[in-house]
DNA sequence: ATCTAGTTTAGAATAATTCTAACCTGTTGA
DNA sequence: TCAACAGGTTAGAATTATTCTAAACTAGAT
């Protein structure tokens, strides 16, 4: 599907730095990146784009679901007296975070870690609200 | 234990400040908190430290196992075109993330919803480093 | 071709965190 | 006990990611 209809079924006015940005994220392989990395494969494109429009588009594209945002608990570094190892609910009306032990989760299939690499660490995010 | 003790285990030198916070905050409840609410709760108790002492001991306090930092897959906005509910390996040496499908993952043991609350989405989060 | 609402932009503003450099203070060893 | 110094604290500057502002631009409707 082309980006143009894809800017318009979302009812984005499909301008310049739109299909742009568009042509270069939506072509149908699971990407990530950040708003950083986008502008510089703008610009080795030879396009330039403003970084406030970058964040406008990509902040659109997220809010029609073209796109989705890894969610990062807000943008304070939060602590946690519980060093132990363990899961969290994440009340999505506050903000705050409640602890889940860890034998309060197990899994029935879980995936292969890639070759040359070791398991570091499972974190279960269950977000909530009400 | 004595807030004296725990600090000299893990040689960190027991300074006024660093004792103060350690009151606070290692009272064996489990908490979570900001840089910013605990200066607050610092200075209603009539004390004042500086952020920047409260960030450096925070950290301190991280690096020898006294508390921990929730995650949060480094400080910039990373965007994702898999907009399907799917979970992600971090790779700790490079902060790459890649995707899992979520039929990768199955649970055998799954924590109650608080009351009052309802599921929002589940985001598992494996780490991984070679 | 014109109008208008929605977009883009440069640069300022904001906010979390770290850095700097000067000052201060536990701890060690005489 | 106390001087010396390594390590800690601090205010304020610096840094970085992101959003805001206000002016200039443009897609799409008429």
């Amino acid at each position: 599907m082309d980006v143009l209809k894809k800017l318009r079924d979302v009812k984005l006015r499909p301008t310049k730095q739109r299909i742009l940005l568009a042509n270069l994220i939506l072509d149908g392989k699971n990407k990530h990146f950040t708003a950083e990395t986008i502008q510089k494969e703008v610009s080795t494109k030879g396009h330039n784009i403003s970084l406030a429009t970058i964040y406008n588009c990509l902040n659109k594209f997220v809010n029609v679901g073209l796109l989705k945002q890894i969610d990062q608990q807000g943008e304070v570094t939060i602590f946690d007296t519980n060093v132990s190892h363990h899961h969290h609910f994440l009340n999505q009306n506050t903000g705050e975070l409640t602890d889940i032990e860890p034998n309060e989760i197990t899994f029935s299939k879980f995936p292969k870690i890639p070759r040359g690499f070791q398991n570091d660490g499972v974190e279960v995010l269950i977000k909530i609200r009400d």
